[in-house]
RNA sequence: GCCACCCUAGCUCAGCAGGUAGAGCAAGCGCCUUGUAAGCGCUGGGUCGUCGGUUCGAAUCCGACGGGUGGCUCCA
């Protein structure tokens, strides 16, 4: 997860001042972390969106209270106006003045045999020379560019925000450094902006909003990762579910089911045990033969498959399924919604020929689209991720498939960036993340080129020439996990959900007791209509039904008393606080009706 | 999995120089019968994540495990 630009200024002098900023204050936070910890070692501090960070190998563990300190002590530097001074050096002086820091001794040595470039990529020219930056008594190995001067940096435009912990070159197997990430703006107030905007996010939390709007829970004692979904986020579900489904039919894909357990020769065919067994959960053991939970959908599709001889007059075929897997996630990475251990893909798999490939990706990606802006997202990018080192099929097959996935992009029109090695070890994919309310990037749909599948399980469709063929498999998942979508949902809505997901759509609040009678009529005849309603028959005073049908951000609130039981008619106030005074029941049904079919907010 | 931090009633949290637990909200009951974001009162509720250690004595100190948070790595 990225976090948004909130500056967006789109303005390529004012990022390269932003850079420059970003990155000096690493320097002097580094500077202020070495005279603390003058035996401290250094690795890499670069800017980052919205901030910077230093990653330190330090004698102790770092705790907010040296956040602080280190703090006041920048600001010491930032006073002093220090310039920041730039000279290159050969590598045995370089070595010579960063003797006692292996880390940089360890990054002059690759620069200098050209095993890696100065951004970290590898396959670059060795070099005689490198470039350092002084400013007061720091010195750091950097190719810039800086500010000028420490001056230059607003002493109350920056924050420390965290630590955490970091592997050296984000190896696992190299030590663990201490990282702290902090922030710095131009100005106060965009610092103040910032810091606001982390609070909505905080605000925003669908693990936070899960609990107060009850819509889910996970449960220590019963295993991590694993979702328990209550019946307001169920409803919520089922109606994403049932849109999905009827969208997939008049999308032209026919709804499947499988089972959630396979033999061990299912998985060993389709080289999941070859490439993920380390993520599936362990083998069950059924009267002697290994079954095992389903980390994936396509084997059981493909046995549908061929399950009959297939002929070229029936493809594609578009089979979808929301199908439940289950992968062994690594505890540290477990994550509310967002990353579990179960969860439910919306997956679909195409079996076409080879000339109907390009076709069928155009529309997925259209069709993808579509959903997704049918729940308010309107801001998409695609990611085509590339051959990964462990993959099987031939180089030029995937060449020739990320050609077409490309053209599919173009036809669509769509942004896009390249990530290189990104691909699943069976094909070349396409990813589209979307961007939420608070300019957050969410990784959703995937479509993924399978060519190798359907050669592992020989599947085979018989030609107009009356010869077998192999068909190609496109395997897609649009909303990606229906608990991660359902959490970007919560997140992107801060848990206001427009009408039509809303699981309560109508509060019913009868002002006194006498008007109980009414309002469960009034409840009866809205359900009639297909509307989602609660009478708040508690002992509260109305004031209390509203402040609490706002808190569940319940998007009408009807409120009954004397005067709408003699008119027959219900008072409406909305969620964000209008009040559209008395309605007559039918009036109201339509306005709601209307909210739903359109997927307004209100 | 790794580093750091956290885990006290359903929820949010207080209790931190070790002497066997509190508040607000929620819940139950009662009074009030109410006009657009909290009416009043009473009551119930916790083996202080689990296990082990130190101690005369542990929610409080130490360790392991489980769960969570922020990152790192990973993500078919």
């Amino acid at each position: 997860m990225k976090e948004g630009n909130i500056l967006a200024s789109g303005n390529g002098n004012h990022d390269e001042q932003l850079y420059k900023l970003r990155h000096s204050t690493a320097h002097v936070m580094a500077e202020a972390v070495l005279d603390m910890f003058p035996e401290g070692k250094l690795a890499f501090g670069p800017p980052i969106e919205n901030g910077f960070y230093y990653d330190f190998d330090l004698p102790r563990a770092l705790t907010p209270e040296d956040l602080e300190e280190i703090e006041a002590r920048m600001k010491e530097i930032i006073k002093g106006d220090y310039a920041f001074e730039q000279r290159d050096v050969d590598v045995a002086e370089a070595k010579r003045m960063f003797a006692g820091q292996p880390y940089k001794i360890d990054q002059i040595e690759k620069l200098a045999s050209g095993e890696e470039d100065e951004h970290g990529e590898s396959g670059a020219r060795p070099v005689s020379h490198m470039s350092i930056y002084t400013h007061d008594h720091f010195t750091d190995l950097c190719r810039g560019p800086h500010v000028e001067r420490t001056g230059q940096i607003p002493d109350n435009a920056f924050k420390l925000l965290n630590i955490a912990g970091a592997y050296w070159r984000g190896d696992e197997n190299q030590p663990m450094l201490q990282r702290i990430y902090g922030t710095v703006w131009p100005s106060r107030k965009d610092l103040k902006k910032y810091l606001a905007w982390l609070e909505e996010v905080e605000k925003r939390d669908h693990r936070k909003l899960g609990k107060e709007l009850d819509l889910f829970s996970f449960h220590e004692d019963a295993g991590a990762g694993l979702v328990y979904w209550h019946p307001k986020g169920a409803r919520i579900r089922a109606i994403i579910e049932d849109f999905w489904r009827q969208e997939h039919y008049k999308g032209g894909y026919d709804v499947v089911y499988s089972p959630h357990i396979g033999r061990s020769r299912l998985w060993e065919r389709s080289g999941h045990l070859d490439f993920y067994a380390d993520a599936m959960y362990s083998p069950m053991d059924i009267d002697g033969i290994d079954y095992f939970i389903k980390p994936m959908n396509c084997p059981f599709h493909i046995k549908m498959y061929q399950s009959k001889r297939r002929s070229y007059r029936e493809l594609p075929l578009r089979w979808a399924e929301l199908g439940t897997v289950y992968r062994y996630e690594r505890s540290g990475v477990l994550h509310g919604l967002m990353r579990v251990r179960g969860f439910t893909q919306d997956d679909a798999h195409i079996f076409c020929t080879p000339d109907q490939v390009e076709d069928e990706i155009v529309e997925v990606l259209r069709f993808s689209l579509r959903l997704l802006e049918a729940f308010g997202f309107e801001d998409f990018k695609a990611y085509l991720a590339t051959r990964p080192e462990s993959a099987v099929g031939e180089p030029a097959r995937w060449d020739q498939a990320i050609e077409a996935l490309k053209r599919a992009i173009a036809e669509e029109g769509l942004p896009y960036e390249i990530d290189e090695g990104g691909g699943a070890f069976y094909g070349p994919k396409i990813d589209l993340k979307l961007r939420d309310a608070l300019g957050r990037e969410w990784q959703t749909t995937t479509i993924q080129f399978d060519f190798n599948m359907a050669d592992r399980f020989e599947l085979s469709y018989i030609g107009p020439d009356g010869f077998e063929h192999r068909p190609y498999m496109v395997h897609r998942a649009l909303l990606g996990s229906i608990e991660r979508f359902f959490g970007i949902l919560v997140e992107h809505f801060a848990g206001a959900f427009p009408v039509w997901l809303a699981p309560v759509q109508a509060a019913l609040i009868p002002i006194a007791d006498r008007h109980i009678d009414y309002a469960r009529q009034v409840a009866a005849q809205l359900r009639q209509a297909d509307l989602r309603v609660e009478v708040d028959e508690s002992g509260d005073r109305m004031q209390a039904k509203i402040r609490a049908a706002q808190l569940q951000k319940v998007p009408y609130m009807l409120v009954i008393g004397d005067r709408e039981v003699e008119s027959e008619a219900v008072a409406v106030r909305l969620r964000n606080e209008k009040n559209l005074g008395a309605q007559s029941i039918s009036e109201f049904v339509a306005m709601a009706q209307e909210a739903v079919a359109e997927k307004r907010d209100l």
